[in-house]
DNA sequence: CAAAAAACTAAACAAACGTTTGATTTTTTC
DNA sequence: GAAAAAATCAAACGTTTGTTTAGTTTTTTG
């Protein structure tokens, strides 16, 4: 048994390594992250990085690459599916969320991409990703509106607030815990707080969102 | 008039690479910009970085202390002001719009900063400096609940809401291209642009915060 | 179980890094 | 206008960077 784990954990030697510099890319950004102190980490010797990947660069690219979130299939289910459109923001406030908190270190590596003027091919790769997804989620709204569910809210300015709520709780780990005034750590980002996260989500974009239809 | 201006200029050469810097910081991030690089780009040589700054680091410092927002003052007058607290809200918005779409650059600077664990001081400095304003804001929210104007919406959240739409605007310059459909080019930065942002940003927290207060 | 392939390693590579030196030019001071 | 101070420069400093090499160990294959 244990000798077949430890097996097991040298034949994945490359995806441990992946694993690791996901983690350090996250804390300490690309540049910061030398291949001696990644290798060290990770408990393998400097040349492998080479050996499996070619350069730290396409290390880099696969990481992207391989973690990329593929949400397209949910979105347009939930787009698809013959519920009221405040259900349906409803389920993709709750993915984005609990996608963004379990992958907040891969999320804070592309956002801190995007941010950067680096490397554009990755700039072009993550804004296509996510354009194509924004774009369903527009669908959702202006379904909406065209069903009189929705206000004639600014659609792609609604968007932008959902996302960016999110992605600077998962960017601003300090900020968070001072917000919420909890003692410094990652259980900001635990089950308790990702629901509170998610209430208020809702709270807000649903006064915005929805029409007043009572009288 | 003409040489009078190539002096000050020649004075200033502090100045200019601290602003040379500040654009190269946010274009590339603080280790990939290299002080051959920022020298060449500023037009100096390499040596004056350490004989202004001393090091590369104490750069870094100076520009993050000499450019951080004074924004307390004012968020502080407009709390203390005698006005309905819908209106203290949305001059605070409309402040941090002006505030941030002027200074994108430093923001981007900033925000990356403390999404990075790399330098523990300098996250530190920028949550300090958050957390005062912060709680000056909560204190126009809480006033407004209290008062019975506005209704007991979770105030750390919206605050954060509010911030994290606006920091990601600034910090993802080609989604922002991408979401209102505009060629890819700064002038999503454009004052146009900025009264659209304005009027989601008091539109959608209105609707959050606002009691309707009607029958 | 020997040969071939894959995995792994220590050591060395050139290039780029931040910083310093020592000399030279420019500016300020009296 | 000479002496002192400040600003500027080219060149070199020792490290660290990502990557490669050449050899060894381990695993797979027939």
């Amino acid at each position: 048994m244990q000798e077949q784990a430890i097996h097991t954990e040298k034949q994945d030697k490359r995806q441990h390594l992946l694993e690791v510099a996901e983690r350090l890319f996250a804390e300490q950004g690309y540049e910061a992250v030398s291949i001696r102190h990644l290798a060290k980490e990770a408990d393998v010797n400097i040349a492998m990085v080479s050996y499996y990947f070619e350069s730290k660069e396409k290390l880099f690219r696969t990481l992207l690459e391989s973690k990329m979130p593929k949400t397209r299939a949910v979105l347009e289910e939930v787009l698809a599916s013959d519920i009221p459109s405040w259900e349906k923001m409803s389920k993709v406030i709750d993915m984005y969320i609990d996608k963004f908190f379990v992958n907040r270190a891969f999320h804070r590596i592309i956002m801190r991409e995007m941010s950067l003027q680096q490397r554009p091919e990755h700039v072009q790769l993550i804004a296509d990703n996510f354009a194509r997804n924004m774009k369903i989620i527009r669908g959702i709204i202006e379904e909406g509106q065209e069903k009189g569910q929705f206000r004639y809210v600014d659609a792609e300015l609604t968007i932008a607030s959902m996302f960016g709520t999110i992605s600077t709780a998962i960017n601003n780990h300090k900020l968070m815990c001072m917000l919420t005034q909890q003692p410094d750590s990652e259980l900001v980002y635990g089950d308790d707080y990702r629901e509170r996260f998610k209430r208020h989500m809702k709270s807000m974009l649903q006064a915005h969102l929805l029409l007043n239809t009572g009288g």
